[in-house]
DNA sequence: CTGAAAGCGCTTACAG
DNA sequence: CTGAAAGCGCTTACAG
């Protein structure tokens, strides 16, 4: 493959003046840039990539870290930081890690090794202590709240007791909810945001309705089958993915147990599919996340920033 | 940071023995072997990849050239290369298009320029023509079909028929379609399949019944308005995509048309929300032609593949 | 087992 | 406006 020494040679030019009109830098006369450009294009060249990253001591690239992206939650995030990336002409590499320390502390070394500018970490499965250090390498924002890192997240305290009043305000009054890693974050908050609306309330919190590790469409029938085991059920249900609540409605249908009529479901996403389902949900703008935390990345401002969200009524949830 | 140099003379030891310890090469002295390590380790030594990669030639790095993400059906094909180019210690870098002809250029061009080592192509906008010379700097595989290239496919002329077959052997004499881009490779096979099982078996093709653009949500709701306008209705439809159908669906319900009573449907891709929208589907295996696809980038053979796909059957088609 | 040296293919002060 | 030269940080024959 030519390099830009064979177009030197041919143009009568140092690499010199080469580079700069490769680069449309000022101060090349004409009939040289004129001479350099038609033997770039008569051999069809084009600038190495690696040497250009090399000496320039970046790539335009950035990670997006993440356990999967089979998950509508991701998907939709992955999308956003996408759609700005391509924007500013910058490249996204996809870093799925399953969850697995080891894997994820891989695309860590990727930032430290330059093969990326900056990282968008939409989940992780390493604690932020370990992941902070390598901030020195490169921009690293979250996806989620810590204050130790530029982020850019959804208030799911907010959001859990959002859903639970909007249950409340329609006489629910046993709410059991579905979450995703038991030792994750937002399971955190949604267990302090559900015990502190009981107290508050005087809502009767039962914890054997809560979920965890809920994540896929089997796990939401998981949940049904669950529930109609026990004696006393929840009247609702707050869901942390519309994709688990998907599964619910499936099990729900087999089992006989009729949605809204002896269940209420609110999910999370707003998955496109899920006005089909006609699913109420809280959407959390999760694409709008990707985008902004991209837009975090370009700027290197150590904001926190959080998206709202908001309810979406349809057709899952009536009033008791 | 730390270049291989300074870890050579803190060592006492030539780089080039640096670089073997780093690379883990035999021939070097235990003694010296656990100096180095020790270095590297205590200044958190890492490898330049930008350096790597230049003197190498090659990124360990795969594009996946595709219009758009939010689309389901390059979600899972996504998801399915990514899964095997993981497993392949392969990081893959996403490349969308939104069938822009210069943009997907530029991709090529990421090729040719040495940042990817070779490209899948989930859908192209520029012609196979245009497209093919790139293969001189890299492996290119297509996921749909080309006698032109490695490819892994879903035989769309036999799906289509597959799925007129099953509709007619229920009872339904009246099909219309739903397409992707009018000038599309699929679109193209689709047609002929119309035209041909409608002369072999007298059916009468209706070619207003063709609704090409269909690629979302949206889309499928034009679609059941247009219908609904219509004197003379389908009794059924293929449908390309299953977020289509779901649009249908959404519609339907909307209209006041009863699914499948006045109007069944099938859909494609057998996504996970389909379940629980009991959607009858051709399922294509969209994720296997994903992981194939990589497998033949990786290999590096110019075979071509056909997955096969099969009727999901669930609740949107009646027998009349 | 080891190292000096060439080379990967660029960019960018610096001096003219 | 232009070019020789140093440098980005590695790997890999080659000679010992």
């Amino acid at each position: 493959m030519a390099t830009i020494k064979d177009i030197a040679k041919l143009a009568g030019v140092s690499i010199t003046t080469v580079s700069r009109v490769l680069n449309n830098h000022p101060y090349v006369n004409d009939e040289k840039r004129r001479r350099v450009e038609e033997i770039v294009r008569k051999l069809n060249y084009r600038q190495n990539l690696n040497a250009v990253h090399l000496v320039k001591g970046k790539t335009m690239t950035v990670g997006v870290l993440l356990p999967n992206i089979d998950y509508p939650y991701f998907q939709l995030m992955v999308g956003g930081v996408m759609e700005a990336a391509f924007r500013h002409q910058y490249s996204v590499i996809c870093c799925p890690t399953a969850y697995n320390e080891e894997e994820e502390l891989k695309y860590l070394f990727m930032l430290q090794r330059k093969q990326i500018d900056g990282l968008i970490v939409c989940s992780h499965a390493n604690s932020w202590e370990t992941i902070l250090p390598f901030q020195e390498y490169g921009p690293i924002v979250a996806c989620e709240y810590t204050n130790a890192l530029p982020c850019v997240y959804t208030n799911h305290y907010a959001a859990f007791l959002d859903g639970m009043r909007y249950l409340r305000d329609r006489g629910h009054q046993n709410i059991g909810y579905c979450t995703a890693r038991a030792g994750g974050a937002s399971s955190g908050m949604r267990l302090s945001a559900y015990r502190r609306f009981s107290e508050e309330t005087g809502m009767s919190a039962n914890e054997s309705w809560i979920f965890p590790e809920c994540f896929t469409l089997e796990d939401g029938k998981r949940v049904i089958r669950h529930l109609m085991q026990m004696d006393h059920r929840p009247s609702a249900m707050l869901v942390n993915g519309d994709e688990v609540a998907a599964g619910m409605l499936v099990q729900a249908r087999t089992d006989g147990l009729s949605v809204p009529g002896d269940l209420s479901i609110v999910g999370a996403g707003n998955q496109p599919f899920s006005e089909a389902l006609e699913l109420t949900t809280i959407d959390q703008n999760i694409k709008e996340i990707g985008r902004q935390s991209f837009a975090l990345f370009l700027a290197g401002e150590p904001k926190q920033i959080c998206v709202r969200h908001e309810i979406v009524e349809r057709g899952t949830v009536r009033s008791v």
